[in-house]
DNA sequence: GCAATAATTCTATTATGGTAGAATAATCAT
DNA sequence: ATGATTATTCTACCATAATAGAATTATTGC
């Protein structure tokens, strides 16, 4: 059973994923900054993350750390976004993608590295 | 402006998509089937479609159709998921993708396929 | 044309996610 | 240890999307 992250979570999730481990204290401070949350709701957020069991924090100090990763929550709304506008289908995202010119030159020599090193 | 359509609406559009021209009624009729909707539910969320310009409906016998294609909206979509999980790269995305073993055999060739056909 | 029926809208209710104030608990400096 | 300060939770409110009932309007068969 995967987590259901919401926006406000993945903010928060964000700065933990991106500091390794990060005093609450400080993400409400940086999202107070960022996005002019206040302290409580930062904290109330935080909550829900912990309940969630998608983080976990330790004394002394209230450090947060991630309990799952970034790349398992990517994977897991990707592949719900491809079944809601491609019906599961991860080649129709790609053709779209591509067909529509949203790659930029860097992009398509990056992608065409990824492919040539599958196997098939 | 893009039009932003929630996921009951996006119920409806994927119908009228997917058939071309169908009438309000029997819209409601599938999805009274399908999801369990009431008649009333299924109207009310075409109306929203009409009201954003989604869609348009014609007499006789309210006969619906897109007015927006569906791979704008995939494009959008997709975009704004590329955005919100992979910071603006589709790179990173694919990557994801690939990494993952998410891909099925048919998948791979399809998309060295469509790699191949690219232009740097 | 008109009664019967079906389609549509108007309006309201419900569910949920986002936000934050007041109360409580933890920490720290002395 | 204790008072001052900072961190945290509990609870509630607000905005908005989802859903549908009652009232209204359109359609159809006679």
């Amino acid at each position: 059973m995967t987590i259901k992250l919401f926006d406000s979570e993945l903010r928060v999730m964000e700065l933990i994923w991106q500091k390794g481990a990060i005093r609450a204290s400080k993400i409400a401070e940086i999202l107070g900054d960022e996005i002019g949350w206040s302290k409580t709701t930062t904290y109330t957020v935080i909550k829900k993350c912990l309940d969630k069991g998608a983080i976990k924090r330790e004394n002394p100090h209230f450090v947060c750390t991630a309990l799952i990763d970034k790349s398992k929550v990517q994977l897991t709304e990707t592949t719900e976004h491809i079944d809601k506008f491609y019906n599961g289908s991860a080649s129709m995202l790609f053709a779209s993608l591509v067909q529509n010119k949203k790659l930029t030159k860097n992009e398509i020599n990056e992608l065409k590295d990824l492919v040539s090193k599958l196997e098939e």
